[in-house]
DNA sequence: CACACTTACGATATTCGTAAGGATT
DNA sequence: AATCCTTACGAATATCGTAAGTGTG
């Protein structure tokens, strides 16, 4: 039994005449007669019974009529939707951001994605930098925004940009105008950081310590918010990524570039390897990468 | 899409492999190679990614994977259902009959059917004659077991056999023993019968008129076992279809073969015209005739 | 170098449409 | 006589298998 014998039973089923039929299927009157013909041959009886003058169903034609009908609606909807997919009016994307950038900068890409594809779900999951590999990993998501987790073997990573490690000053600090100062500059001043098992807090020390730098740490807490709001009553000075600029100045903290060294870590999207993406993920990938790549 | 390509796409799908996957549908490896390109064309993107030495879904081809299992699954088991529907192999019988034939003759018969064609449902509605016909003409079943309704433009009557009126006697009435009497000699007694609104006694009695016979009723009821019951038990004798003969018998009467004149009526089957029998009724059709036709 | 999928090509099968045939209203 | 389905037949299309090609481990 093929699609097209069904689809052309289905129809003279429906009109209970040939001719009709063979418009709604595109056929030529002989060639649907032969086609439901071999359909009949094929299950071993007639469906139709024909007086030359009146076409009726016979009862086998009943049920397979009212089974065909529901079958042949999945199956459209199937290609179908298939056929959507392909073309990115249908689909979903699941992707994963740290915090930090699904807060400030995903919002401008998701609205150029979704205007190019607006029948296109989008499932944006804001967990932290290591949970966002981990769900790639197992893949939970196609996409990742994260740092760079280092080289693997079945992860692969594109850079868009480096996030540098900018100073926070309170608004009424010495400093709180310039544009840029130096580590050693603002590591005089008392320090508010992250508590220890945090990803920004293990890099920026490792880093520090590399260039023989020390905090002189008076206060850690565990949300970034929260140094903010402490650096912006005037407890002491702060370094975050620079993508929490927005949310420092938000909370009263004044922002400076800070050099010697530049402190940076390229900020990408992570994937699988091995793993073709979806369509809907490759293009998010592309716009992404035009939102937030280098230049 | 097509179902050939359907399935070669869940073969390989399922094995990974396009050798295997073209054995188990039977086809070549180019020739699988060359469905599947085309199933891919027409759904507008790749399904399969293939490096020449290893093969794994896309995202989209496992949308497909999920969906088109469940799909032609369903649609080989509506294929399948039909071929067993004509190779009487599955299917299902409607039919009603009168009581006095539902409850003696019938079980034969469908003893007979059931022997043949084990995996047909068949559903018995015992209901009165009229309903029969009723029943036929609503196209409720397929096939009714009743008396002659007459001639009918939607109605089709086979007959098989004819059905007489036999007098009922109690065991020691002087006639018992005999193995035939006339309708004078029977109507000497008193005369036990059903109520009126039955379709026996309205056609018994049209008969009777018609010869100048008239019974002397001393009681009737409205089952045909208690009008055997009280002939049993000695109250008076009866006339009753000989269909009903063994039920007379199993309750004290004794039948003997009324003559001068023998009314009878045909029993036969019913269905409608110009509506064509399940495989499943005309086999059904048949056995009956076999079973309880005139020769 | 061996294996697995793809492309090329000739052969076969299937399907299609036009034309003629048959039956019913 | 008109209409509707079926059968017949030549043509176009699609599909298949064999053979050669290509890339990967």
């Amino acid at each position: 039994m093929t699609v097209k014998q069904l689809r052309a039973f289905l129809a003279v089923a429906r009109t209970l005449s040939f001719a009709e039929a063979g418009e709604l299927v595109h056929l030529s009157q002989p060639a649907l007669s032969l086609a439901i013909k071999k359909l009949e041959e094929q299950l071993g009886g007639p469906l139709l019974t024909r007086t030359t003058r009146t076409v009726s169903l016979t009862p086998e034609g009943r049920a397979l009529y009212a089974r065909g009908q529901r079958l042949l609606a999945e199956w459209d909807n199937t290609e179908e939707e298939l056929q959507q997919r392909f073309s990115l009016q249908r689909g979903k994307v699941a992707l994963a951001a740290m915090p930090s950038f699904a807060g400030i900068l995903l919002p401008r890409g998701l609205l150029a994605y979704r205007r190019r594809y607006p029948n296109i779900r989008v499932e944006v999951h804001d967990v932290i930098a290591e949970q966002v590999v981990e769900m790639v990993r197992e893949g939970r998501i196609e996409l990742g925004i994260t740092f760079d987790p280092g080289p693997s073997d079945e992860l692969l990573f594109e850079p868009l940009f480096e996030d540098e490690l900018i100073g926070v000053l309170p608004p009424d600090h010495p400093d709180a105008g310039r544009s840029e100062m130096g580590w050693e500059q603002l590591l005089q001043y008392d320090f508010i950081t992250l508590q220890r098992p945090s990803g920004v807090r293990l890099w920026m020390e490792s880093q520090l310590v590399q260039h023989g730098l020390v905090p002189r740490v008076i206060l850690d807490t565990h949300q970034l918010v929260t140094v903010g709001r402490m650096v912006g009553t005037g407890l002491g000075v702060a370094a975050v990524p620079a993508l929490c600029r927005q949310q420092m100045e938000e909370v009263g903290g004044r922002c400076v570039r800070l050099v010697d060294p530049v402190i940076s870590r390229p900020v990408g999207i992570l994937r699988r390897r091995r793993y073709r993406l979806s369509v809907a993920a490759a293009e998010m990938l592309q716009v992404l990468k035009e939102s937030f790549g280098r230049e």
